[in-house]
DNA sequence: TCCGTTGTAACTGATATGGTTACAACAGGA
DNA sequence: TCCTGTTGTAACCATATCAGTTACAACGGA
């Protein structure tokens, strides 16, 4: 599958951020999330960006500007951050219209796609189980 | 995501096998599968080619060619079905390495990874929960 | 030998991703 | 009012994947 990495620098940002604010940093900038990323700042505003759309941080413009949490750590899930950052379904159906005179062509559209909400469902649910807190914790604890 | 539609691709093929065969049919060619999905019979060789690999058909060359399934529908699953056709994993970690001097990105990458491994294994086994046979069946009955 | 099918290479167009440069918009502070 | 640092965003590039297509060699039964 086209694997990617928006989740991944996506809960890195958000973890970053949590880590700055519980140093006491007011705001933290694209700059510094990207170093610690190790990519370009822009790749990270793109992505708060969209993290901001869904509301889980707010930006401020302007000399001292930079991002912050709307929210506690603890309270966003990976769940919401891929939610936030992943918009298509997981699987595709047919890219063209499968011939509606055979009997698997007609039926089999409706047939996977409930298969497909409930697989997508069970990897939103898994992702419901770890936090940004999570996360940020966890990392730290590595040696 | 680059959400594409080879699982659904071959299920379809899997489910016109196992209903050819169910009718009688010694084997299917990769071109009535393609008129059932509507596509090139080059999409399906390629990606049957694959369920091959994974031992779920074989195909037999020469006049009156053709494929079959080496097991039946109700033991083939759609995990294993996207174990066939989807070989990387579905989230991938940072492209380059994140900064090892920084707490965040010295750790994260280990705490992602079962996260990430976690969220895979539900959706597999919530894909093992459907069957070959179901598909075709369940195809079958949509009015 | 003929013929239908698989196996596979090669190419195309569309799309996504990550990275980069460039620059306007903004807002706080000197 | 001007300076400065940061966000917001457009534009472009290289790479990769995907679905589709054409072409043709390899195969094997009749």
């Amino acid at each position: 599958m086209g694997a990617n990495s928006r989740l991944t620098i996506a809960a890195h940002a958000l973890a970053w951020i949590g880590l700055n604010e519980r140093m006491g940093g007011e705001v933290a900038t694209s700059e510094q999330i990207a170093n610690s990323v190790n990519t370009n700042p822009v790749v990270i505003r793109r992505l708060l960006g969209e993290l901001r759309e869904a509301g889980l941080v707010e930006s401020r413009r302007g000399a001292g500007a930079g991002w912050r949490l709307t929210r506690t750590p603890e309270s966003i899930s990976l769940a919401e951050v891929y939610q936030a950052v992943e918009e298509g379904p997981l699987f595709a159906l047919h890219p063209a219209t499968p011939n509606q005179k055979c009997p698997v062509g007609h039926g089999i559209r409706s047939v996977l796609t409930p298969v497909y909400d409930g697989a997508e469902q069970a990897l939103r649910a898994q992702l419901a189980r770890t936090s940004v807190a999570d996360v940020l914790r966890e990392s730290i604890a590595v040696h």
